[in-house]
DNA sequence: GAACATTGCATAGCACGCTATGCAATGATA
DNA sequence: TATCATTGCATAGCGTGCTATGCAATGTTC
């Protein structure tokens, strides 16, 4: 007796994919940038802060569709291994404004590099035309569910 | 000036959107499994279970690609809530097998249907032709970097 | 301006992934 | 069989994600 409710392959479940995919693509990034201080949590908020300094938690959280929570934990850690500094806002006491070390810009170009490195040898299975259809399709998933990462935000009505 | 080393773009980036996917799809297939008293991290095992019980955390090990010590943990918790039962095995002193309580085995068919039900929903914004080439590309992806998860094993020298 | 709601952030506690390490059981070798 | 290497698993310690909760600062409302 067969029950197609039971059948389940996990090689062919987008879910059991995605998620081993990203324990490979954690697990080489991180050998790339433990070397230069840095660990794959922080990288996100690198990013952002490489391009904008100043921003508050609330701004960096909504950026990168992390809990709060779990932002103020990444920026504790950032804090004590030198990456960036809080400084309280002068207009609203309950803000704390987030500004990078000289440490932590000047790992931009090697950090940059490496995530690069990684993408490119993970993507090398793929063809060029396949790549970008990949990178498409994820957005598009992304899009449909996720908030925060994108032009097409929507504007939250919290 | 612009250093092209600089430009990175994390919407672009095949790392970035990876992780941002797996974090939606833990947190959907979370919602729908807690009510089951399942976690993300119990239901690869279950997955390997449901087919074959009596395996070593070796085995169980090589068939999920996690590191042994992730597995040792997991196993832990899922003793915890009464979901396995670990037996010495009767030849190798050092072996434990895993065996599925009744309950455990019960929650085969609900806990498929969950996860199931996120990935019909996570992959709604592909065309069917999209979804197979989509878990082709990863599949690709994962079997040029990773091991343990597929027909195509290699013997592993250890 | 007092009372209440909201906002911004921190903390507690847990799941789950990793590396590093320890140790008992087994296997191999002289 | 005594010694040494290997194997199977557990534990310690940490990063990164989550939910739940607390609290001070600010905003709103009467």
């Amino acid at each position: 007796m067969f029950d197609a409710r039971m059948s389940f392959d996990k090689n062919r479940s987008a879910g059991y994919l995605v998620n081993h995919m990203a324990r490979l693509f954690a697990r080489e990034l991180q050998a790339r940038i433990v070397p230069l201080g840095l660990s794959t949590g922080t990288f996100p908020a690198l990013l952002i802060l490489w391009e904008t300094e100043g921003l508050t938690q609330r701004e960096l959280v909504a950026a990168l569709d992390i809990e709060q929570a779990t932002m103020a934990n990444t920026l504790t850690r950032m804090e004590r291994d030198g990456l960036i500094v809080r400084k309280a806002d002068a207009a609203d006491g309950r803000v704390q404004r987030i500004w990078l070390t000289p440490r932590a810009r000047g790992l931009r170009e090697p950090a940059v590099t490496a995530a690069n490195t990684v993408n490119e040898a993970a993507l090398g299975p793929l063809s060029t035309a396949e790549r970008d259809a990949f990178i498409d399709m994820m957005t598009r998933i992304i899009a449909a569910r996720g908030t925060g990462s994108g032009p097409g935000d929507k504007p939250e009505s919290r």
